[in-house]
DNA sequence: TCACACATTAATGCATGCATTACTAAATGC
DNA sequence: GCATTTAGTAATGCATGCATTAATGTGTGA
């Protein structure tokens, strides 16, 4: 209905994204408008577009006469980020609460529950970290403020850059579903304050491994 | 330093903003991109890129033949958007808290709010409202998280544009300052939990009452 | 009279070209 | 030999033109 045809600009803002994503573009690198252009075979003015938004998102910085700069993310900035997250998806838990969501909207949430529980036990770390984001997704989804999804959407993205490194380096998340099941169920319970705080304590805690890991390995990121 | 020289599209940028806030753009209103570069006076391509980044700000939909929508604002929308400013400024006051900031950084907090009783004293509206989104601002300055600064700042955008209908009609704040009274003093002297917990109990207020006006007049803003 | 199809109009998306400007390097003066 | 200035180069910011495509209006047939 309201759907955008793809347009070129769409389409090398997404590819712009997934380079980024994949460590084509480093954190820290220059590339120039033209290059990026060339590497997209397409002009310039669609992929100037693309990294306009690029910027809006904190993903990047345009640098007049000095190309493009992938920008890094340090264990400060993951800290912010974090903190970000932490309230926004602890309101959006309270609100999910509230909301009195029946069992059947609640059903995607706890299939990343389950889908998480058997990554763990399958050791499959790619399968978890996928479920984990579809939880925290799904959470917002149900939350209700379409500014929150946007906003956490944005910042996931920068998250997702530093979980790929820091996953081989963190102790394994087993215990980390018992918090979303707690979530889960206060959701379910309709227990606003139980959902909040829990979820809170849970992206608290998650947010002291990462800067942790990041802090002692002097990582700067991708 | 790291200042971008002066473009036509920040120029665009701002002009447009200014445009919307003023309510030459009304809300709901449709405009081509060509009748805005000839009112900017300039070409096509960078007020489109102006427009890029304002839609991704939320203020504005690029609708490809129907020209560029000026978004409204329902009181769901408003709602929504003070939910996330109660959290980011709460989490604000809470870090500031925690920073021990020394007097003299807490002096342009103090001053908006002597500014704000000054306002209210002499019955100054616009002064008032100067003053508060000075009072909030240099709140999420203490707080020292710029992911937080830079949403905020989106967000205060969009809700000063309800503002200048909203204070005519909601009820005088002269209670309003002794919350910010509280919190500077909570800030001040380093009680974090007491900063937050003050805050957000203030802006949830502000949040029905602004809310409680927009349904009551059924409004749906510039 | 109504519906469908075709043609015309016009806005957007993109490519391209140009002018401005910053960076580099070389040359001259001290 | 070093510093300063100037010339050359190259990337960006913007203007412009074109092609595509959607919307509107007209005409024809049932």
């Amino acid at each position: 209905m309201t759907e955008k045809p793809i347009s070129n600009a769409l389409r090398a803002l997404a590819k712009l994204r997934e380079m980024i994503f994949a460590g084509d573009l480093p954190a820290g690198s220059n590339h120039l408008e033209t290059e990026l252009a060339a590497q997209l075979n397409m002009s310039r003015t669609p992929v100037r577009e693309a990294l306009l938004m690029l910027e809006g998102q904190g993903l990047l910085e345009l640098q007049p006469r000095k190309g493009v700069r992938i920008l890094p993310i340090s264990p400060r900035d993951m800290a912010d980020i974090y903190d970000v997250l932490t309230e926004l998806e602890s309101l959006s838990a309270e609100q999910a609460a509230k909301a009195g969501h029946s069992d059947s909207a609640l059903a995607l949430l706890e299939a990343a529950i389950d889908d998480m529980d058997k990554a763990i036990a399958a050791g499959d770390l790619d399968a978890w970290s996928e479920a984990d984001d579809r939880f925290h997704k799904e959470l917002v989804q149900l939350g209700g403020n379409g500014r929150v999804k946007a906003i956490v959407d944005m910042m996931s993205d920068q998250v997702r850059r530093a979980r790929a490194i820091t996953l081989a380096l963190r102790p394994l998340p087993t215990k980390s579903n018992d918090d979303h099941r707690k979530v889960f169920q206060a959701i379910k319970d309709g227990q606003a304050n139980m959902a909040r705080d829990t979820h809170r304590a849970h992206r608290c805690h998650a947010k002291e491994i990462i800067v942790g890991v990041l802090e002692k390995h002097r990582l700067r990121f991708i």
